[in-house]
DNA sequence: CGGCGTTCTTAACAGTGTCAAGATTACGGT
DNA sequence: ACCGTAATCTTGACACTGTTAAGAACGCCG
């Protein structure tokens, strides 16, 4: 996909519709605009991840940091995608409904085994803790912030958030 | 700035020209191009994120939580030059010297805080993951993937790394 | 069959990064 | 003091972008 070659500011409405095979304007008789069309992209993103994550969510046997290697996994396998889901704020229209329920929907996957239990888990230390970790992890490894030869020592690393959340769920 | 007002996908060569009140192409007499025109601005905010944490990375008194804490307010309070610090890599060069030496030492502050001691810390989960939560952390705020509303409870998040840093660094 | 809405095309607008050619300016060595 | 060289700037152009306007085909429903 053009997405994955170039990233997401290589993506153009034009080069889209070229590889459509149809003409530059064709693009406005579906969307919008070109933020409304990576808006929906990143959708079937979250989408795709959320996917990825439900089966081993309901494991009771899998642990916080098995999801969170998935969760690696994913980005890694689609670098431009999940740069697009969570980067720039510039491509994306964070109001889109479809967008924001969509991420929701896959942070609650999450939050199921990182959070108390119970209902509005959205503001519970436990899985923002989590998904901020496993998040940050992600974008310092694709920017190069981190060496990229952590990646075997990722299961300890997100394990050392395990004695925390533990300690605060038993509070 | 211009870069807070729009974002680094704003910014353009020929605005910062007229802003400078020169003329469209002036700028490539000082830049090869636009991305290390970027790469430069995202150096110095490196530099300003070292000094700003300096004092309290070097303060026994202080945890890796308050360095959180400062780290977080840094990037709110600049958020336009954060994401040209760590999001896009399109419009950054990684591999610019000055701004992987910039970032590498805004990151041994860190180390110092929550890592074993001794050289080569790059390598150590206990620092990587303090960075990656509190990075992942301020991401997921500014991309509003999280309610704005956790503000108050980013100190209870933030400590819930240290048991198993400590864990960590005792075995 | 007629009309309407969806999809498409072509053409144009303003804006962008970038390069080439040349003018201007500043400055250091003789 | 002068001359040459390097740094800096200007103008003009190229190919590209998102977006809109005006209108041409097309299918579908009454």
């Amino acid at each position: 996909m053009l997405l994955e070659r170039e990233g997401p500011a290589g993506v153009s409405l034009r080069a889209v519709a070229r590889q459509a095979g149809v003409s530059q304007a064709a693009p406005y008789a579906h969307f919008v605009g070109k933020r409304e069309l990576m808006s929906a992209i990143a959708a079937v993103g979250f989408s795709r991840l959320r996917e990825m994550l439900a089966p081993l969510a309901s494991d009771p046997a899998r642990s916080i940091g098995d999801l969170g290697v998935t969760y690696i996994e994913f980005a890694k396998a689609n670098p431009g995608l999940y740069t697009l889901m969570f980067g720039s704020r510039e491509h994306i229209d964070s109001g889109d409904v479809h967008l924001s329920q969509a991420s929701r929907q896959a942070f609650e996957l999450l939050a199921m085994k990182a959070g108390r239990k119970g209902p509005n888990a959205v503001d519970d230390p436990g899985p923002i803790a989590a998904w901020s970790l496993v998040h940050g992890l992600v974008m310092l490894l694709m920017n190069e912030k981190i060496p990229a030869g952590i990646n075997e020592r990722l299961p300890e690393i997100l394990r050392l958030l395990e004695p925390g959340i533990a300690e605060h769920t038993r509070a």
